[in-house]
DNA sequence: CTGAAAGCGCTTACAG
DNA sequence: CTGAAAGCGCTTACAG
């Protein structure tokens, strides 16, 4: 590479690269270097177009100023959304960010989050998987700065930042029954993560409350096997002789195949049946007419209190410093 | 931290550090260590639960096996499905990934580029920025392994893996042509970058071919004015006398907000206006009825050569390797 | 005001 | 077959 290093200056110059480090880190007061030599040091460096290898200090002084953030998968926009956030955040804070994607896979969890402890991360955000509950722990135990986003562990004494997964569903289904809506299904992942659970108990809870509910139009599909599963739920809902009139699909990728169905069936959306998505999709721009309400989640905001949490952490060596629920909005047209 | 070290085990089995990172490191034949030996190294290294210290590694042998990526804006779907296939294939050849976001600023790229060096990241995929061809060409002469991505600065000897925009271009257009379109307009931005060039040419050519060649068809937008300029691009068009019946779209954000503007207008699309979009998007799912010609970018090979064409820089020490350009296909339904 | 030394955790050539 | 030493580039406490 023919780097250039502190000791290299130093050299140039007949100084330690001792007192090369204090200048170049502004911290010429404590070494008291006389403002003369700085400016010398300052020039050659600059002259040399040195940088820093952030590598060498990190093994030094135990701080990567690197953090970790583990998502489902990047290339989903609800993920990269967030990721792009973080970073922003993170910068501010002097933070790099390493992203890397489990797929939903709990062993890919575990790989990633080795992975970036063995660079040295100083802390990591995870959103994390479905059995991933005891190696979530085993890392908090660890000391090691941590925040779970997303989806959490309620046994778990661990920050998490989160939306009101249960006031979000509730929010959705009263708009349905305000529109007078008597079958209301939920299509939503087979999956035992608190999101999709507290999503699953506002709906019941929601429905029980209007006298409404019907365990057999809650539809289960599996992330593995999306598409089949999502359209025969759909099919298996509206050749049921006593048809539903309204759906709320639990998530983005979820509403996104069952709407599409929806078309080619031929069903009409919002007429036929009254439709609540969750997560914003560009579609729903294109289809003024449709006016499908969605709930929308703060992204923004997720990823400023996940950062700031986890800068927390690592600055004040303190494990647990909060559990945040942000409200999502339901948005109707 | 309370990390174990190498230092750690060996202390407890009364051996040298230098022998426990040999067995760890599987080259226990170079150093001819007993098989017992080595046995009881691995065990207590398990059992200890030790992870190296890639810090330290990556100092003392001069590589990170990390490589950093930077994009326009990792929440923009192009880009974090290549980001996707980027770390796939990355961790594939044993590399982690570091992503950084320019959000298209020269300044930003620059920053960027310099954290990521710093961190001795071992080569790097840039989609560059408008005005950063003289900081490419600087880092490539500097010897860090490189390769453009999606975009490449034409005069430079830089390795890159970019589609074939004129060809893509003429496609779309020809396919208008075919439907007997006459009066074909463009929406592009107004970037100086090859692709936009590329495909700004492909389709002036193929209309001067044609002879329907009109430059007051070319509507220019801006980045930072987009939805604004979008709009009042669309306005004139339609306002025009002689009215348009045709639009390409020459990106994926331009044909969004676009498309939405000519249902707010009214128009119906592919009946009253011919369009095709530079990019897939959901939306198109969602109208068959509408089926609107898409050009589609191989992205998961794009990613692929693009971490091929680094890891052989990297591991080859040679700086230039490759020029790679992909074909983009028109999916018209 | 400035320098010399130690050490972060690792690997690699060298010596025995 | 195994250990001691040097060194990657940095920072920090210490000595002068």
């Amino acid at each position: 590479m023919a780097q250039v290093s502190l000791k290299d200056i130093a050299n140039v110059l007949g100084v330690s690269s001792a007192t090369v480090s204090l200048v170049l880190n502004g911290k010429e007061k404590e070494g008291r270097v006389s403002k003369a030599l700085a400016e010398k040091i300052r020039k050659q460096a600059a002259l040399m177009n040195y940088k820093p290898n952030n590598l060498a200090r990190g093994l030094r002084v135990g701080k990567t100023q690197t953090i970790g953030l583990i998502v489902a998968d990047i290339s989903n926009t609800f993920f990269s959304s967030l990721a792009f956030h973080i970073q922003e955040y993170a910068e501010l804070s002097g933070y790099a960010v390493i992203i890397a994607n489990t797929n939903e896979s709990d062993a890919k969890m575990v790989k990633m989050i080795d992975v970036l402890r063995s660079r040295q991360v100083d802390g990591l955000i995870i959103v994390p998987t479905e059995k991933g509950e005891s190696y979530i722990e085993e890392i908090s135990k660890s000391g090691m700065p941590l925040v779970l986003l997303d989806r959490t562990f309620p046994k778990l004494e661990v920050n998490h930042v989160i939306i009101d997964n249960y006031q979000a569903s509730k929010k959705a289904l009263q708009h349905l029954i305000n529109k007078g809506c008597k079958r209301l299904s939920l299509l939503i992942y087979n999956n035992t993560l608190s999101h999709m659970q507290e999503r699953k108990r506002g709906y019941i809870d929601t429905l029980k409350q209007a006298g409404l509910y019907d365990p057999l139009l809650i539809k289960e599909v599996d992330y593995n096997n999306l598409k089949e599963d999502v359209e025969n739920a759909l099919d298996s809902l509206l050749q049921n002789e006593e048809k539903v009139d309204a759906i709320y699909f639990a998530t983005n990728t979820i509403s996104m195949i069952g709407i599409k169905r929806m078309f080619e069936l031929n069903i009409k959306v919002q007429q036929d049946i009254q439709v609540v998505c969750f997560d914003k999709n560009d579609v729903f721009d294109f289809s003024p007419e449709l006016s499908i309400p969605y709930i929308t989640q703060p992204i923004p905001d997720m990823g400023r209190y996940a950062v700031e949490l986890l800068v927390e952490q690592i600055d004040k060596k303190k494990s647990t410093s909060g559990k945040i629920e942000l409200f999502a909005e339901l948005n109707s047209i």
